[in-house]
DNA sequence: TGAAATGTTGGGGCG
DNA sequence: ACGCCCCAACATTTC
């Protein structure tokens, strides 16, 4: 018997770890173990989403004729544990690039035959590097770089049946259930691929941008997971490319799969650059000095910043464990730049909340955002929150639905409220600085204020 | 996957 | 006819 360990490739069909592990013949036990040192961080809503997707995998594995083993504790000792107990001659699994994943790997394949199989991403980090061998650390040349690599649209099919499991000992999942707006599950990542191929996909380039609008795919959680495999999703968006006629919708097609891209290009610089999660990638950029305003970091969390997009975007987080990107990087600037906060606070109450937190991506997008990462915002990129709010939520749509006090201002005021005459918000029925917040910060003080701090940084 | 400040151009009103 | 001003529209530069 050999050992499929299940990490974030919970899925059956496109599994590469689980193909290796069947056809080296002798059975398959697949295995899952919970953490204690992953699960003690807060992370309630992606704990739930993991904790339904395991439930589904275990019920996709019985009709197969098998069923999933899981254990809690160290995954060190658990799975040598396992292994001893099973007399498992070999332990497949997905290999993975966070610096955690990659120590417990070295620990656990020091007790264990453990043998890692590629499939998190498309292409093989090892094989995108420059011609001597060294790191991407900017985008465009990366994708250039994994565009050039023969596509490899082959998926792999899910086993028709799997070997029966002995009665080895499982522990009882976490009750916690996933949020409601995202039922954990194979069959639901890959429902979620096939509408958005449906149609959204072809209007990507310009929906991606718009919150108030379900232009995104809204798979990340999936990917997050693997319920989904990256090579199939970007298999099924080339497919869509070449069945259209119209540049616009091939450009929604290719502009899709950039983003499946820089989650590759990310996975990357988190596996080359580790330190990343501790420190800014630019060394210049490591002595700004920010502030300490624990109240303004609370107004942001809780969405009470008297910006409306920027509240909107954080509602949205705060309620349903997922933000549309283009909010994340309106939130994300307000925080760094307007506020003046360490990107590190924002990095962590992110994957906190987020479904979809992943290490790799999430840290990227924070040092993208505040000027600190490969491939950066320059730092004097600040964002205008009004400005963002009128071209990416026009009518205010998102804004009204994620900040119901100002469901009745007029679409004039809806992205600068404080604007409002007395008798305007009288009729709105609300009162700026009592329903809702007036700015905490302005917007033309505190960019004057952050230009500065990076300059002297 | 910016925004603001500054510069340039050109039409129209006007004396 | 002409210069002047205003200002929108666009372009460039600066942060």
């Amino acid at each position: 018997m050999n050992i499929w360990w299940i990490r974030r490739d919970l899925r059956l069909e496109d599994n590469q770890a689980l193909t290796v592990a069947l056809n080296a013949g002798t059975g398959v036990v697949p295995a899952f173990i919970l953490d204690e040192h992953l699960l003690a961080k807060p992370a309630e809503k992606r704990h739930g989403f993991l904790f339904e997707g395991l439930r589904a995998l275990d019920e996709d594995l019985h009709r197969l004729g098998s069923r999933l083993i899981i254990r809690r504790g160290d995954p060190v000792e658990e799975i040598a544990n396992l292994a001893a107990e099973i007399g498992a001659g070999s332990v497949f699994a997905e290999q993975d690039v966070s610096p955690y994943s990659l120590q417990r790997d070295s620990a656990v394949a020091a007790k264990v035959n453990l043998i890692l199989v590629h499939g998190l991403g498309i292409h093989p980090i090892s094989l995108i590097t420059k011609s001597d061998g060294s790191p991407y650390t900017v985008f465009t040349p990366f994708s250039r770089a994994w565009k050039a690599l023969p596509a490899s649209d082959h998926v792999l099919p899910a086993p028709a049946s799997l070997p029966a499991i002995p009665g080895f000992a499982s522990v009882p999942l976490p009750l916690l259930p996933a949020p409601d707006s995202f039922p954990a599950g194979e069959l639901e990542g890959r429902r979620r691929l096939n509408a958005f191929l449906a149609g959204p996909i072809f209007d990507y380039e310009a929906g991606r941008d718009r919150p108030d609008l379900n232009g995104t795919s809204s798979l990340s959680p999936y990917l997050r997971f693997g319920m989904i495999s990256a090579r199939k999703a970007a298999a099924a968006a080339r497919q869509a490319s070449r069945l259209v006629p119209d540049a616009q919708s091939r450009a929604g097609c290719e502009s899709w799969l950039n983003e499946i891209i820089w989650r590759e290009f990310y996975q990357s610089i988190l596996y080359h650059f580790p330190y990343v999660l501790k420190t800014a990638f630019k060394p210049s950029m490591r002595s700004i000095r920010w502030r300490n305003a624990p109240e303004d970091f609370q107004a942001w969390k809780t969405g009470l910043t008297g910006y409306p997009m920027v509240d909107a975007g954080m509602r949205q987080l705060a309620a349903t464990g997922w933000m549309h990107n283009r909010s994340r990087m309106i939130t994300a600037s307000f925080l760094v730049k307007h506020l003046l906060i360490n990107w590190q606070e924002g990095e962590s109450w992110f994957m906190q909340m987020l479904v979809d937190g992943d290490p790799a991506s999430n840290n990227g997008g924070w040092q993208w955002t505040a000027g600190t990462g490969t491939d950066a915002a320059p730092y004097f990129r600040v964002f205008n929150p009004i400005l963002q709010g009128q071209k990416f939520d026009p009518d205010g749509i998102y804004i009204r639905r994620w900040v119901p006090e100002l469901r009745n201002v007029s679409t004039k005021y809806i992205h600068a409220p404080w604007e409002m005459p007395e008798s305007e918000q009288k009729n709105a029925s609300v009162i700026i600085g009592r329903n809702y917040p007036a700015p905490i910060v302005d917007h033309q003080f505190a960019r004057q204020r952050v230009l500065k701090a990076y300059s002297n940084g």
